[in-house]
DNA sequence: CATGAATGAGAGTTCATTCAT
DNA sequence: GATGAATGAACTCTCATTCAT
């Protein structure tokens, strides 16, 4: 595949996931997505052959991208205290962003194409971002910063409280203020000085 | 519509509810439901027009059946701890069955069918439920069973765990061990006598 | 048949003639007859088998009914020049109205249902009508009141005028004025003395 | 769409039109079309969307078709009368035609898509015709050919009889006879030297 | 590589007609 | 007689997928 295709192949991943942004997964047809390449219905065969290899595609090019925003901007000097509360921010951002996200249209396809695959881009995920809570806390706890009693479940615990704010809003809409709340329940039961 | 009509409409809501949990929401065609059913295409359209619809119908017939299966299970003299254990029990058993489950199908309709909505079967419960939580949390502390810093906090938090190993039950799998963790962890943060 | 048996059957009549009204001939389905009446699906089958069966007796009680009208109208020293003033004027009237009237629907049966059959309402109404002309105008010539070269062409020469202000009237719009125009000139062809 | 599309969509128009001489309007069906072009279900749709679309272009190409056939006809030293009397041989014609012609179907058109729509070619031929008997009848007069008391309205009571002739011809049968007559009977109320 | 016309399977929906009650 | 549930044929429309150019 030369220079040029690549260059195709891309430009048709980043129109697909609007499209994605736009209908969620199970409902996009590969219909959709020649219309919105503006490209021709055979040709868009030649680079996919399902809307499910566009979709996982389209993950795989996001999850590259999303992956160094977080580290991008911790500072030198921070505490663990300071990380995790740049981290919960940024959660607290993709839980209330309703708009140019794909999270409803990847819930959708786990639930199509279920768990334990190999390239389970939300395991994945998940895990990493467990572990290095993991060694926040770890590295919170021995500077002092934290305190907790069972601390090996806390990360965890965090985990699936941010999961269950994220499925929350997509469903039942949550507001910004219980998302704070959470926050802050999170925060206190570290026993940072939060006030 | 005669008592001979009702009882139909009931078997196809049934014969319904076992094709959602086959195939999700979006999925399920009315065509689906007539070779489900057994019944003839046009016959379907007598009782039900659309799969929204049938779907809506599932649901209530779904919560009306579980709304009576946890409070049945109190015994007269069950202490607030007691009731929460239950109460997480059964969260658990819900978390992990994989089969016989509307709730992919039921995250897929509040995908499409967004919140808000004054009949939002999703919100309902999840609020009802969180303040059944602060009830029992309430008198747990009454008595002496519970001790906790953020009370007022923690019923919610309780549910999105509970939330966030539900989802991440359906998309990335989760073992029962961790389950237990989970429900350790809140029995603890709650300062129960748990070991 | 009872007595109880024709007064439904009238009922239905009167009903399914609305329907005809509203949506012409061939769009009306036995369903909608069924639900104007509101009676059951099974009991319009009990009177009439088809749309076609159900409007052809529409036809002849409408024509029961009309055929009268004009004849009452006519006053005992009235003269040739006065009843087809009048009779003129009817039809001016029946041309115009675009509510409650079959005319389309009979014109949509009358498609499909072709000519020649002995029971074509619509050329039994025709040639009667023709046969009233020519003995008008009959009358008329021997009174001194008209004048006419081709006498025994106008007769049918008016009906052709008249059934083309209708076919117009129902497809293209026709105006009051074009049809005093038209009625002027049919009286000045007979040279009565009309300003 | 390319040349070839152009082709094929004439095609489909051309077999179109002999549906709609068969069934009219109101009867025919996509897959009516579909089956008569031999081309594929999905195929019609890739030109037309509806019955109503691919009706009003046949109508256009018909009225394309037609509309020199007349003008084709007159020599170059044709008196009034002469043109008149071809005219009305034309519209003889037509009013005796009931094999291939779409006259039905353009009737049940107007009657469910009512008049006063700019593109009534309908109403736009019935002016246009109007229009030319009314010079035709100008040119006679002033010519010597022709002698009328109320020529201006001549041309209109014409085309009126002649449309009176054309529903007739369709719902009560006329004969080949009856048309001559009314002809003649026109011819001779402009006072032409018709024997 | 790229195009877009063409196919045909399949979903939604409506109704004439029947038939057990 | 009367009902209305049930059936199944027929129609509309959409798309994934192929293939000649």
């Amino acid at each position: 595949m030369g220079e040029k295709s690549v260059q195709k192949k891309k430009l048709i991943l980043e129109t697909a996931r609007k499209v994605f942004v736009e209908k969620g997964y199970k409902k996009v047809t590969m219909k959709d997505v020649v219309e919105a390449c503006n490209i021709s219905r055979g040709g868009l065969y030649l680079y996919f052959e399902s809307t499910q290899q566009i979709f996982m595609e389209v993950m795989k090019m996001e999850s590259q991208e999303a992956d160094d925003v977080f580290s991008e901007n911790i500072k030198e000097d921070a505490t663990a205290s300071d990380i995790l509360t740049l981290f919960l921010q940024e959660q607290k951002k993709e839980i209330l962003r309703t708009e140019d996200t794909l999270i409803q249209a990847i819930y959708e396809f786990y639930f199509e194409n279920q768990p334990a695959k190999k390239d389970n881009f939300l395991k994945h995920q998940f895990d990493s971002l467990v572990k290095v809570l993991e060694k926040l806390i770890e590295v919170g706890v021995e500077n002092g910063e934290f305190y907790c009693e069972n601390c090996m479940e806390a990360a965890r615990n965090i985990m699936y409280v941010l999961e269950g704010m994220r499925i929350t809003a997509q469903t039942i809409g949550i507001k910004e203020e219980m998302v704070d709340r959470e926050i802050l329940f999170i925060l206190k039961s570290l026993d940072t000085n939060v006030e």
